[in-house]
DNA sequence: TGTTTATATGAATAGCTCTTCAAGTGAGCG
DNA sequence: CGCTCACTTGAAGAGCTATTCATATAAACA
């Protein structure tokens, strides 16, 4: 398992071997990009966030967020294969909720993060 | 601002205008859901897995997260353009650090999130 | 000074994602 | 019963993203 001295250029090989051993497994890793991925959309966002303080139906959330029911749904339909929300019926009304707390805290985290943070764009460069 | 009576059907108009005012701002909200972005990707995930440790240089990170040099470097630099990483040069390396105590945070919990959540997989939608 | 090494960048392409429009389902209602 | 309403779904196109390959920079070193 030791990746040195392949065709990959290794400066601390030690590191780079213990570094390995933290890294989580693949598939881990995929779910937890797939979970940030479905936070990463601005509209998906705004469903997530109105649904932070109860349930609400298809039609005030496209009201909330300023989205077609459409797209409201295609979204929500992501969300609900992903057991974030849940969907309760109620003759033809549709109610969703909340239903990952730990995507609760990530939303909390991230919002924080960003009220705070005023405002960090990527206008300029890193590296000078 | 009360998006009732329009071409929006609206069911809980009150509910609907108290989410609206806890609604964040356009900009806050880009701006997180730009942030969740950069972490949505595994390789990028797994850079930023790696220098949760520490430092470490540009070819050590493309060995760790076997990505090419280059696609490490791309990634960098998006990192980099969001104050999430920093790098300090030294001679012709460049060494890379995670610059960002609330995406240290996210990532913190994103992982501990799926690790112990074990693979909810969308296979199933989750409607019957 | 000229070569090698370490990283950075540009251009281009392949793959994915989000939105829209059109049509489908199924509950309530007249 | 048939119509309407709330939501769902499918297909398609526009736009974005991530990789690769080729080239550029800039430091070390002979």
């Amino acid at each position: 398992m030791s990746p040195d001295g392949c065709a990959v250029r290794v400066v601390d090989p030690d590191r780079v071997a213990a570094v390995c051993e933290r890294m989580p497994a693949a598939d881990d890793l995929a779910d937890t990009a797939d979970v940030f991925g479905l936070l990463s959309d601005p509209n998906r966002l705004r469903l997530l966030v109105a649904l932070l303080d109860g349930e609400l139906c298809v039609c005030d959330l496209a009201a909330v967020t300023g989205q077609s029911e459409s797209a409201v749904s295609h979204a929500l339909r992501l969300l609900r294969a992903h057991r974030i929300v849940v969907a309760r019926r109620a003759g033809r009304m549709a109610y969703y909720r909340l239903d990952d707390p730990h995507v609760r805290m990530l939303l909390d985290l991230g919002l924080a993060h960003t009220e705070h943070t005023e405002a960090i764009h990527p206008e300029r460069d890193g590296a000078d």
